[in-house]
DNA sequence: ACTATTGGATAGTGCCACTCTCCCATGGAA
DNA sequence: TTCCATGGGAGAGTGGCACTATCCAATAGT
């Protein structure tokens, strides 16, 4: 396959392409002659799942290629590759600085990882963007006076919860390394979306149910 | 309050609320004198209501408008002010065009809708950008292989819906039109990035757990 | 032989959320 | 009353970022 064909079957325009290759999210093709490369379906694979990231997740394209490095680098073990690659996934803003809201928020979110017995996220903490994201989240809620405790976060990560185990599960069944770290990746970032809409479909549906009666 | 405490007291510059001023963002202050305006409290709150969407929510200033206006279009029912705004918000990619993978997707959707009984997301259908979203995100999916049939989908949709029920009750309890809507609004937006860290916090858990057995 | 394509590099584009700069009217302190 | 700071208003500028367009020289295909 050559770069023609590769856009074709993809929805790239070549530009993009040349543009993800400069900038090293898609590998190399293998050089054919000093001015051709073949493309391989892995490649298309590839081009697919940085544009979901890129277009779906919503992933700054230097991101993409810091986790896609992260999870192809074979001299870190299985654990720091799935999590350096999970790890690093963005998503929300980031605390600018040290408000009393946040400050409040910080106990708050502790107070749920402890009752959780989260062990991973406390040790972690401020290390992992997730948990940042959180404290940020919490601290604006706090801040436009909407509830925001342990109680009321319970919940939301009882749902998370019950969510990872079925999504490690899936992960699970692909066979190579490789594989895995990729459908990690891949079904993180793009269940994100189906969550959210499902969720505003079903506050839609609800809000429907409530006014009728 | 005059715009410099204002700016102070939100963290928010002085030009930037000019901005907002000039985009219809944000209500004009009471004018006190030909060149003065008095600010309040709900001044205070509109503008982090306001930064929430916009940071928090990653929503287009555009777009923010849009659906504040919604929210205090007095001449709409509760229902369709309610609906207008949570209907207007966005966050996932648009279906580009008409591929095979996005006529299954809808398959698969509208499957999983029927069996939910979820009659309103059924009727409005392509109306409703959180449908699109999923349409395209399943989509996605199934270009690159992974699991995104409506046996898949049912366990989100089903902690969606107890969400939604959980988050009504909360928005029940503001006793003013106004409050209610901006709630919603606001819970909606905020407590997605909770959600969303907390599923990857939970990941992370989740797997390390499974390694280290 | 000759047209089209490729890889490679560089510069340009379009969008968007601000941010800067001016201007002049006014307000408040000295 | 003077004079500096602040406010509202408007237009132009900025910076970041994901592309996208243009060139060029070396083939590849016919």
């Amino acid at each position: 396959m050559r770069l023609a064909e590769l856009s074709e079957r993809s929805g790239v325009s070549t530009a993009t392409i040349k543009y993800y290759l400069r900038e090293r999210l898609l590998q190399q093709g293998e050089r054919i002659t000093a001015t051709q490369s073949e493309y391989g379906e892995e490649h298309l694979r590839r081009l697919r799942l940085v544009r979901a990231l890129i277009q779906v997740g919503r992933m700054p394209v230097a991101t993409a290629r810091e986790v896609l490095e992260a999870a192809e680098d074979e001299s870190l073990s299985e654990h720091m590759r799935m999590g350096a690659a999970i790890f690093g996934l963005p998503h929300g803003p980031e605390p600018a600085e040290e408000t009393p809201e946040t400050v409040r928020a910080r106990q708050h979110v502790d107070a749920l990882l402890d009752r959780l017995d989260w062990s991973y996220g406390r040790e972690i903490g401020d290390a992992s963007p997730a948990y940042r994201t959180l404290i940020e989240s919490v601290a604006s809620l706090a801040r436009l006076g909407y509830p925001h405790d342990t109680d009321h976060l319970l919940p939301y990560a009882r749902l998370a919860s019950q969510l990872a185990v079925e999504e490690l599960d899936v992960i699970e069944k692909y066979s190579t390394l490789s594989e895995r770290i990729e459908a990690a990746v891949a079904l993180t970032v793009l269940y994100e979306p189906v969550l959210l809409s499902l969720r505003r479909l079903a506050q839609t549906e609800e809000s429907g149910r409530r006014i009728k009666e």
